[in-house]
DNA sequence: CTGTTAGCGCGTTCAT
DNA sequence: ATGAACGCGCTAACAG
């Protein structure tokens, strides 16, 4: 019931060259002979067939989300940012998740789209390892340290180092000195894990009057977040402010605590990071590191086209974070 | 660098047919031949043309997801589920929301998926005013009651009003008679959002003894729900229970209820809608109508195949919701 | 300014 | 069991 480019040809009483000039380059195509195709098309609502431009030109206008998840908020906002700047340009977004697929670099074909935005995938070996396959642009929403070989790629990331520090320091200057880490589940591997992690540690190698106990918890399992932040609270270091990796880690951190009677923040502070949608209506509400979570997908796509405009300058979006002092730390 | 099957085919010696079937119908080729041409394939890392399976067969192996928005952690968890139900039969998905998008419909190309899974559109005029121009198999998840003259499409959706039933009734034996009701935005015409108020006015219908007072609240902006659950406090209502729309809502009228001192449940009771993950961790934990989200994208995915597999028989998919009593209700 | 034509890569009759 | 040839719908040289 759609008709092609030939069928509107014949309907003009023009060739298909010419009707294909005045959807590409309609300034090289007669006034007159414009509007009339132009018309014809309006009328017989013609567009031209995607699979068929594709093959013909390379070109998909998709461009493809890569998560690991889609059960963390923060992803989601992300991938919200994504979708909706890639809209604005008239672009589809293809959404992957790559869950615990070990194949799924393999399988993926990036003949679906123009480009990709990776994010937090947490590549053993680093990025280069897996990502050299691929030929067109992509952006990587994390930090560069992990490009490896490919350093002609674009990143945009957050100041992770710089808001751990903030986070424990005010802990530090509030006067804790026992603190309890819930780091991410073990087995994430991504380099946004493992610099947490580090900066972690570099804050503690250089405040020694302090002891810590790091505690790997799982947000995508209640019960499990809140075995891990027992373990933190059952261990030696009695800790009396805890930082948590994420904010659904945080959540989980949080009603561990209220469980037992614990008051925050008047007993335990706490912490998280990623400032999701729902941090600020926990009871108490969520202190955390916010980082412009939406943005750093709206960003990416910018770049990502910059990339599609043949700029291939890589360009490295560094974003500050901000320490949100809610309910869940004391004044 | 990727070669095509007419290269393969040289390779293999043989014509560009044989290596067609060899993928398509393998069964009519010589076990010989067959082997030969899968080791030179898997050798070249082989894999045919997206674009140009597409543009013959006219198959994408594409599905698309439809929402209003990705804002609501309900509609996340929906794409969730038909994303991994997706991926687990080797489809991709395209993800679009329409926002405030009046022209969504008429934008978008259906020759981009071979089917689409579609969810609380709110459309004015019912499902059949923009949706008819589509011929792609499509699966809506909503009530049917507004499918309009497509009756001929599946269906997944939950009880409703059973829902409502069970918290205004819930609310109602623990012998509250004041209920202040949050619903979804104004200008959310679904027929989601309408149902849910038919609920709720046939409940007081038959409940002559009590008073309520709707009131429209968004999920998108916490003032604007913090203001509506103002609204109902300062009202002459004086509600003892409040009903939420969803917990996003609810989650709004949470925070501007403890904000203003009042205890929750001892003073109001709150119930909301749709048992989002962290809906569990708010403090109190909150009690709410839960639905089985992923599944319902799950769900959806597997009706959508069936009818890309030929079974043109509508179906309609109804699953019961759960009253969970949480923090936020009386014992 | 417009038309002809050759691909783009693959699926699919129809012969052989 | 295999190959030759056409069609899918469009873009882009090239010619006029």
């Amino acid at each position: 019931v759609r008709l092609n480019i030939r069928e509107i040809a014949d309907l003009a009483g023009v060739s298909v060259a010419t009707v294909s000039r005045c959807l590409n380059q309609p300034e090289k195509v007669a006034p007159k002979t414009l509007s009339k195709i132009r018309s014809i098309m309006e009328q017989k609502d013609y567009s031209p067939n995607p699979s068929a431009q594709s093959l013909s030109t390379g070109h998909t206008k998709t461009v493809a989300c890569v998560v690991p998840t889609l059960k963390n908020e923060y992803f989601n906002q992300l991938a919200e940012g994504c979708q909706s700047a890639l809209a604005a340009q008239g672009y589809r977004m293809l959404i992957y998740t790559m869950q615990d697929d070990v194949s799924f670099w393999e399988k993926l074909d990036q003949r679906h789209f123009d480009g990709m935005i990776v994010s937090g995938v947490g590549i053993p070996g680093g990025i280069s390892g897996k990502l050299e396959k691929f030929t067109v642009p992509f952006v990587v929403i994390d930090h560069p340290e992990e490009l490896g070989e490919r350093q002609d790629i674009s990143t945009v990331y957050v100041q992770d180092e710089a808001g751990i520090g903030m986070a424990l320091t005010h802990f530090y200057e509030k006067g804790n000195r026992r603190f309890g880490i819930l780091t991410g589940p073990a087995s994430d591997t991504s380099s946004l894990a493992k610099r947490r992690i580090r900066a972690v540690e570099e804050f503690f190698r250089r405040h020694t009057d302090c002891s810590f106990t790091m505690e790997p918890a799982d947000y995508t399992d209640l019960s499990l977040t809140e075995k891990a932040c027992g373990q933190l609270l059952s261990g030696t270091s009695h800790p009396t402010a805890i930082f948590a990796f994420n904010d659904m880690i945080a959540a989980g951190a949080l009603r561990c605590l209220l469980k037992r009677g614990i008051s925050v923040p008047k007993e335990i502070e706490l912490i998280g990071f990623d400032d999701i949608p729902l941090s600020s209506f926990f009871t108490p509400s969520l202190s955390t590191i916010a980082a412009p979570n939406r943005k750093l997908g709206e960003k990416a796509v910018e770049l990502l086209f910059r990339r599609l405009r043949g700029d291939t300058e890589p360009v490295h979006l560094l974003y500050g974070v901000e320490l949100l002092l809610r309910e869940s730390t004391r004044t």
